[in-house]
DNA sequence: AGCTATTGATAAAC
DNA sequence: TGTTTATCAATAGCT
């Protein structure tokens, strides 16, 4: 990289190793967080020193929660550690997901200046209750942008299969006047089935 | 990096983030590799693309084995109490609060980053909205508390005034006997006013 | 730890 | 996706 290629085999120097250690470690995090804010992605790294140490990066800030997907979409063919079955590191588990939740709201409150519900007057209560409904206003906004794109595109595939529909009839009836069959041929007409599944539910 | 310097931030074009993941993808796993080799260290790293795809290394050809000496060297610091045993119960419990993580952490972003709506899809909104509208309804309640707690405070005064009300009316009317005046006096009568002050709006 | 000369990574274009 | 190229970013070797 600098001031000379260098080999890709074990860096013998136990300074230098450590040196490059602590720096490529540094550029490897960060080029996680990059790649995970530009592409919208989750990431986990661990790294583990030759001493032992550990350094680990979750850009989702829960590795536990990495981990477990990774298991989820992965081991299902394995016979892995059976601690999904063990009702003591499931309550742990429970635990500190419960924690996280705790902090996760905390932080959404804090977005309002909001303390403890509690121990509001009615006067923050009320400011707090009108910044949610602003909140969900601009939820059920962006909704109906979503749900406005959805329909533009479909209206859009409608257009165009009606376009190539009345193409094809014309096509069949010139065929049908060239051969001269005699015989009456069903012609489709554009609908054929107007059922554009949509799952989502407004 | 080239071109151009870029932002930090998502990439809005689809088709750009989608190269720019995989690029970037191979390139994380290059910097894996090479600070694996250089510096004889472990790791092992996780990378979910936003539609669900995982892509992993680890350096040790066994990531299994490294989630475990994570944990390992992590999540001893815990242990306790049993109270739920039943291991189906716990896990549909931590689905449950990972949903509910995953809800909160995505609010957060939608709250910071006003841009950045295409985060969410429709379902995810819809619980969304969902939860603030607890929210709103939680406030709520508690503001009515509020407001009973208030009202039952000035029944009581109300009361206590009655009484001594009456009292002096009686002492007034024992005295202007004993002195026999002659004269008229104004007793005033309760209410006096019933300005009770109470800023807030319901 | 900081500092540069270099190499490496990669955004844009095809 | 694979290749090319012009640039930007990371870092090896010194201090």
């Amino acid at each position: 990289m600098a001031r000379g290629k260098v080999q890709m085999r074990r860096i013998e120097n136990p300074v230098h190793r450590q040196v490059t250690f602590c720096k490529r470690r540094m550029g490897l995090l960060k080029k996680a967080k990059e790649l995970s804010v530009l592409c919208d992605a989750d990431i986990g790294v661990l790294v583990f020193s030759p001493h032992g140490k550990i350094y680990e990066l979750a850009t989702n800030g829960n590795m536990q929660a990495l981990i477990e997907r990774y298991k989820g979409n992965n081991t299902e063919a394995q016979g892995e550690s059976s601690k999904q079955n063990n009702p003591q590191v499931m309550q742990q588990e429970v635990l500190l997901l419960r924690q996280e939740i705790d902090l996760l709201q905390k932080g959404l409150r804090y977005m309002y200046g909001a303390k403890d519900i509690d121990h509001m007057n009615l006067d923050e209560l009320q400011a707090l209750e009108n910044n949610l409904q602003i909140w969900v206003h601009n939820i059920r906004y962006t909704k109906m942008q979503i749900i406005s794109r959805e329909i533009e595109i479909l209206k859009d595939k409608e257009g165009i299969l009606k376009a190539t529909n009345n193409i094809l009839q014309e096509r069949i009836i010139e065929q049908s006047g060239i051969l001269d069959t005699g015989s009456n041929i069903m012609i489709p007409q554009f609908p054929f089935q107007q059922t554009m599944e949509s799952g989502h539910h407004f």
